[in-house]
DNA sequence: AATACGATT
DNA sequence: CACCAATCGTATT
């Protein structure tokens, strides 16, 4: 232990100078190695704000190492073993879970833009280019790269590094297009390809392939073209797929073959920053673990089931097990959109304003691109010192336009400016991000008390014959029109206060506010409604809430009809509002008590049979049978399209028809988990039991105490329990998996060390990858025999 | 709900 | 000469 703690301090301290710099560069011709390197960032760098900066965030990830160990300190063997006994059983279903049968592809142009540039302008193949600006470059040629000049890095700090670099700027358009054409090409092997950003992509070919073995052979022809920059990885699931296609540099294929030895091989000495999802700080959190590759993060896993949240040490798991989506979500609902920027400093009020507005404006033209409104906004501020401040304020009705926003960002800006006061507010960054989209519902709700409030007759015949684009005149060419929605709001509002669980003093305040807003509204409203009464406007009418035609021509009446139409909606909707929240706000009242139920039932079922080796899965197995595959250089030959694609098109289409070459899927053999001859975790870990610890040692399997304080044999003790366990779970395998696995317990009896340390090891970001991979992909052997073998997660 | 953070390109 | 980004999702409180 005393070990990993040395091992955290030496990386604490060059833990900055080693983030500015770099990896792996191959020290070629011309070129820097990587000392030269790092000491001109460093020179470059050395007593700048932004240095400060990273000196002060790299404390803050060390004192969350620090809490983080000191947690771990207090874990007892006993903790830990029946942590180790609950994770193995999860480990049991999520292997029996394992999915091998789709065929995932990642694509991913090489330095992309630069690539591009270089396409459209030869001269600058030979030289060394990055793309981007003086201040910030987005990619770099390999020429550039071999002189430390990468992406994210400052060109000023490039051109020192690279004096003879050549700085092309960004020209977003023409990537698009290049990036279009791509996909039409992508889209012809998956249609339901999942891009991610311009220079890369998803594809699951499973279906593409079956096809293809259809194919006459000269159609399954490929070429090769040793000039490409595309790189393209090939694996059973999306994490691994992306792992592979960044294997293979400059360019190249990688592929692991579906079985899942070969995925272990390849996880084996992989390390963990290579992984999707973990970066810097959890590599360094890893790091003071002890834990540097992805077997090791198997290894350990009792242990990080103790230190980190659920959603992190799942997601570990899953890493370390090689699982991953096996099909393509089709893009989630996106959560939030935002609009940032950086300039040299602003001090003035007024030009914090004016800025503001201006990204109020920018960010009102991107929501209504895509037809979002949001409730909440959130303003960014970095001063200049780096230091970077959010501050959020949520509406009753839902903002797009930028009047809308601003309203709301002026304040917060307003209250920003006025805690720093006399001073001025320097600020260096400024961003506006609107979230708390409405949901589908939600706009329903919207529209049915917009529609319902005051339109004639007229309006909604109007609205009938052109509905879409009415409704978007609708909305942007009447400044009220936000207040419309505002009324229904207030409608909700007062069923949740009624209807419980809000804060009487907090809602109170909010609805009084809102009154006010939503009654002048009113009363301008019925002004309309009145003129228009007044006006011909008089035709049959259609009740927009019941959809009954309505015979009246006054539209006092009508409006009175409509307001009962609104109430007894009213009724139904409190129903259904209520049903919702009760599950949500109930969840914590009486889930705990099913799952414990459930974990108890479960417990008793399975005190002899408590299944959990790591056998099935030891990743550090010493096989060294590497069974990833590599595809060599391809004889040419012609596309088998018609069209003539460009250059880039070409190298993609010639990258994809390599798929040709791939074996028929073999017939996986999901049932050889349990290789009995593979060692046992308790050995491996045991270096973690804290030894000084004098209690006597309660096996947590069979619950006899034992006699020994010697933890090795005591150990071995546990894992023939295991074993036992193991082997009569394996054949009664058909029951097994209908028992539904949570972690509720563990976390209940180490709650005392649990969280605190933060999150960690976001499951997805940018790349949604959902909790639920695992449980979800039943793999088809498993799912004639198990289809209701699920893994029930809870969410807090 | 508000804020901070980590990851990615 | 210049002196370190933009965007998103999620954990935490």
């Amino acid at each position: 232990m005393d070990d990993m703690k040395k091992a955290a301090n030496s990386s604490c301290n060059d833990g900055v100078l080693l983030r500015m710099g770099l990896n792996d560069n191959k020290a070629g011709m011309q070129g820097l190695d990587k000392e030269k390197i790092n000491k001109i960032i460093m020179d470059a760098t050395k007593g700048s704000r932004f240095y400060e900066n990273e000196l002060k965030k790299d404390q803050q990830v060390n004192q969350r190492i620090e809490k983080m160990m000191q947690l771990k300190e207090k874990v007892t063997t006993q903790q830990l073993l029946k942590a180790q006994l609950q994770v193995d059983r999860l480990v049991i279903e999520l292997e029996r879970s394992r999915n091998l049968s789709s065929t995932i592809v990642h694509v991913d142009m090489d330095a992309f833009y630069a690539a591009v540039e270089m396409r459209d302008n030869p001269e600058l193949k030979e030289k060394p280019i990055a793309v981007g600006s003086m201040s910030m470059l987005s990619t770099s040629n390999y020429h550039a790269r071999r002189f430390g000049v990468r992406a994210a890095m400052p060109g000023f700090i490039a051109k020192r590094l690279c004096p003879h670099l050549t700085i092309v700027p960004l020209n977003f358009e023409k990537y698009g297009k290049v990036s279009k054409e791509v996909r039409e090409i992508l889209a012809e092997y998956d249609p339901n390809f999942m891009p991610m950003g311009l220079d890369e992509a998803y594809l699951n070919i499973t279906e593409h392939l079956e096809e293809r073995l259809n194919w006459p052979e000269d159609r399954r022809r490929f070429f090769f073209n040793t000039e490409s920059t595309t790189r393209i990885g090939i694996a059973p699931n999306t994490m691994l797929a992306k792992m592979c296609s960044d294997r293979n540099k400059p360019n190249g294929q990688y592929r692991i073959s579906p079985e899942r030895q070969a995925v272990l091989d390849f996880l084996k000495d992989l390390p963990i920053r290579k992984v999707p999802g973990i970066g810097k700080v959890t590599e360094k959190m890893l790091k003071a673990l002890g834990i540097v590759t992805c077997s090791e993060l198997y290894q350990q896993r009792a242990l990080l089931s103790l230190l980190f949240s659920e959603v992190s040490w799942r997601n570990f798991l899953d890493i370390s097990l090689g699982l991953g989506s096996t099909h393509l979500e089709k893009d989630g609902e996106r959560k939030s959109m935002s609009t940032e920027r950086t300039f040299s400093e602003i001090n003035t009020a007024e030009d914090q304003y004016n800025l503001c507005r201006e990204l109020c404006r920018d960010l009102a033209q991107d929501l209504q691109k895509e037809g979002l409104k949001g409730k909440t906004v959130t303003l960014k501020l970095k001063n200049v010192n780096f230091e970077v401040k959010t501050r959020a304020s949520t509406v009753l009705s839902s903002v797009s336009t930028e009047e809308e926003i601003f309203a709301v960002a002026k304040d917060l800006l307003g209250t920003e400016i006025d805690s720093v006061a006399p001073h001025p507010l320097r600020i260096r960054l400024m961003g506006v991000r609107v979230s708390g989209f409405l949901t589908e519902e939600e706009k329903k709700y919207q529209q049915r008390s917009i529609t319902s409030f005051l339109k004639s007759g007229k309006e909604i015949g109007f609205l009938r014959l052109q509905p879409e684009k009415s409704n978007q005149e609708y909305f942007t060419k009447n400044s009220e029109a936000s207040h419309r929605g505002s009324f229904f709001d207030q409608k909700r509002a007062a069923r949740q206060l009624n209807s419980e669980n809000i804060s009487p003093n907090e809602s109170r305040g909010k609805q009084l506010f809102h009154d006010d807003k939503s009654s002048a509204n009113f009363v301008e409203e019925r002004k309309k409604v009145t003129d228009l009464q007044n006006s011909n406007a008089r035709e049959i009418f259609t009740c927009p809430v019941c959809f009954e035609e309505q015979s009246s021509n006054n539209l006092e009446e009508l409006n009175r009809h409509i307001d009962g139409c609104l109430s007894g909606m009213h009724v139904k909707d409190t129903v259904e509002i209520s049903k919702n929240d009760s599950s949500r706000e109930n969840t914590p009242n009486f889930l705990p008590q099913f799952k414990n139920e459930h974990v108890d039932e479960r417990e008793k079922n399975n005190t002899d049979q408590l299944a959990g080796t790591d056998q099935s899965a030891n990743v550090s197995d010493s096989s060294t049978n590497n069974s990833t595959e590599k595809f060599g250089q391809i004889i040419p030959d012609k596309s088998p399209r018609e069209r003539q694609p460009s250059n880039l098109s070409d190298i993609v289409r010639n990258m994809c028809m390599k798929q040709c070459l791939f074996p028929k899927r073999i017939s996986q053999d999901n049932e050889d988990h349990f290789d009995k001859t593979e060692q046992i975790e308790g050995t491996s870990s045991s270096h973690f039991f804290d030894t000084r610890e004098d209690t006597a040692l309660v096996c947590p399997v069979c619950n006899s105490e034992q006699k020994t304080t010697n933890l090795v044999s005591f150990n071995r003790h546990v894992d023939v329990c295991l074993n036992k366990g193991l082997i009569q779970e394996l054949t009664e395998k058909e029951d097994f998996p209908t028992k539904t696995y949570n972690m509720e317990n563990s976390n209940r009896v180490f709650s005392g060390c649990l969280s605190k340390g933060q999150q960690c090891a976001n499951p997805s970001q940018g790349t949604k990858r959902s909790g639920l991979t695992a449980s979800q992909s039943v793999s088809k052997k498993a799912k004639s025999s198990n289809s209701k073998h699920t893994i029930e997660m809870f969410f807090k």
